[in-house]
DNA sequence: TGCCAGGCCGAAA
DNA sequence: TTTCGGCATGGC
């Protein structure tokens, strides 16, 4: 059965921080969920996982299926934070059409669902996922998310979060478009700036419509990003997938192609995956990195 | 030190 | 239409 809300308790800390209590909470994993490349504004500290979403500092906790939000009220995880981390979605059978799509194929799927069985495909803001994903083009994850933080703390809305500490919003289009080029030279991010202006622009006088984005089909909503100098297949895809909440989105990247190569030597139709391609690409794509990472960084010989 | 990174552009074939 | 060099910068 479908389950959407799993809030139990909510309440104020010692320190007067919101906070709210999930419990029996499936196939959720914070770490996972913050450690597969689909977002670069959450860290792992002091055994949770912290960081800046829709201009809120939140920390989130997790102890098996039961978790803590802390600096959300239950209003915001009511209209914000539940869509956010995903858990509007029923996964058993997301898990269970995925395994219909791709297990035709190769057992691989299973074993990646299984290693990544927490992970859920965040609901981020459209132009701050579009954003960060021009700027992860052709760079490693280390460096894309010091660039975000640099361009946060230099252009974004500064807030104090629950932790009495000075946050910063991802910077909003204007704030890209007044900064120009000589305003994000600082953030060294090389030829993407150009990229990274172009889609400001774009996406301020509508030429780049994100509401029609939102409602075509899915070519047609491709193409309406790709419009963008410096957006090609990659980036839109990644962009309708982790900002749109567009779950059939398969994004190939270098890791994908990789995965592809390796367990579906003879081919795999990207056009039919199913409605939650998405989904699976990131149980790939975390079990490809997680291998990488247990044999020293270094892939195996094809 | 050199290779590579969640690619894309633009020119050449 | 496909292929391929170049691109800014820094992590490892």
């Amino acid at each position: 059965m479908k389950k959407t809300s799993y809030l139990s308790s909510c309440g104020k800390t010692e320190d007067g921080a919101d906070f709210v209590v999930l419990s029996d909470v499936p196939y959720f994993s914070a770490s996972q969920t913050f450690d597969c490349g689909q977002c670069f504004r959450f860290n792992a500290k002091d055994g949770g996982v912290e960081g800046v979403a829709f201009g809120r500092f939140i920390r989130i906790e997790q102890d098996g299926t039961n978790i803590k939000l802390i600096g959300v009220s239950e209003k915001e995880y009511e209209d914000i934070f539940a869509a956010f981390l995903g858990l509007d979605e029923d996964y058993e059978s997301i898990r269970s059409d995925i395994g219909e799509h791709f297990g035709a194929y190769d057992d691989i799927i299973y074993e990646a669902m299984n290693v990544a069985d927490g992970i859920r495909i965040l609901r981020q803001e459209p132009w701050e996922a579009l954003a960060s994903f021009i700027i992860s083009q052709n760079n490693n994850i280390p460096r894309i998310k010091k660039i975000i933080e640099n361009i946060s703390a230099g252009l974004g809305e500064a807030f104090v979060g629950f932790d009495g500490k000075t946050h910063y919003a991802f910077p909003t289009a204007e704030a890209i478009i007044k900064a120009g080029e000589t305003g994000l030279a600082p953030f060294k991010m090389g030829f993407r700036t150009r990229y990274l202006l172009d889609a400001a622009k774009k996406y301020i006088d509508g030429e780049v419509d994100f509401a029609r984005v939102e409602s075509s089909c899915a070519s047609d909503a491709e193409k309406e990003l790709m419009q963008i100098c410096g957006v090609g297949k990659k980036v839109a895809d990644c962009t309708l997938l982790f900002g749109f909440h567009k779950l059939e989105f398969f994004p190939v990247d270098v890791w994908i192609k990789r995965v592809l190569e390796k367990y579906y030597p003879n081919g795999i139709d990207l056009g039919a995956l199913g409605a939650y391609a998405g989904v699976a690409q990131q149980y790939l794509f975390y079990h490809e990195r997680y291998i990488a990472a247990k044999s020293g960084g270094k892939e195996d010989e094809k």
